[in-house]
DNA sequence: CAGGATCCCGTTGGATACTG
DNA sequence: CAGTATCCAACGGGATCCTG
């Protein structure tokens, strides 16, 4: 796959990180990784990640694995995970037809930080449970 | 307060990926995280949540630096977060009141893993947007 | 100032039926 | 099997007005 132009860095250092020691979220930088958020926080692309990281899997594979997923939005959710270059899709012409999806080497280094996350969420979910009860009870 | 162990490491390898090949994040455990990642994927609440990471603020003070976000979106995001034990709230009945938002111990262990998802983000949203684009001149 | 209460519209997402 | 198309209910979220 051809890249018309390289990553000029991996650490786009070149506009308005003036910021001494970073924000690195500040509101106008944040409009800039939203959208990403907004997928990792999406219903299921992380889930569709997660699954995909252990290995390709067909389309139907994925609906019996992920549960509760329709097929509806798994094909929109790899519609998007495809576009954002995460996922990549590959048809079999055969009759009936096979299509794998596999997460493609951005998808890979994604699973980093969203395991982390999920580590996170594992660690303090007994606490953050603790503290909506509390909350709950407070206000009736 | 809720914390007396310091963080044990930033790549927890050591809690629940015990399993060999295990997803971590299959659908009954997800099932678990998943409101978590929901707050995290939310619009507003990983912004207010690096906005307090410097320090206090006040309800107008958010609503002016989050900017874009409506004092409605705020009120509820804020009150989600609390919920969540994610920060505190401290009123002053004093005449205009004064509203103080803080990240709780709890809040603040979220910044690490957030701040990893963000750095992902910053550094491969332009590999994202080549291949969105991409994408969409293959569609049309 | 901090936020509650409404209104209202666009989007999300499930259920279902159909197709190559 | 791997989708596409359609309908529709639920929710998200902005704009506006009101209050202690």
């Amino acid at each position: 796959m051809d890249q018309p132009q390289e990553r000029k860095s991996l650490f786009p250092s070149d506009t308005d990180v003036t910021a001494p020691a970073e924000p690195a979220f500040a509101s106008h930088r944040c409009t800039r990784i939203t959208p990403v958020l907004n997928r990792v926080g999406d219903k299921w692309s992380m889930q569709i990640v997660m699954a995909l990281g252990s290995g390709p899997r067909r389309f139907s594979e994925l609906k019996r694995e992920i549960d509760g997923i329709s097929q509806r939005m798994l094909t929109l959710s790899l519609r998007g995970l495809e576009r954002d270059g995460l996922i990549s899709r590959h048809v079999t012409p055969t009759i009936p037809p096979r299509v794998d999806y596999q997460l493609t080497d951005l998808g890979l280094s994604l699973r980093e930080p969203v395991r982390a996350l999920g580590a996170w969420a594992s660690e303090h979910i007994g606490c953050i449970r603790a503290a909506q009860e509390s909350f709950d009870a407070r206000e009736g």
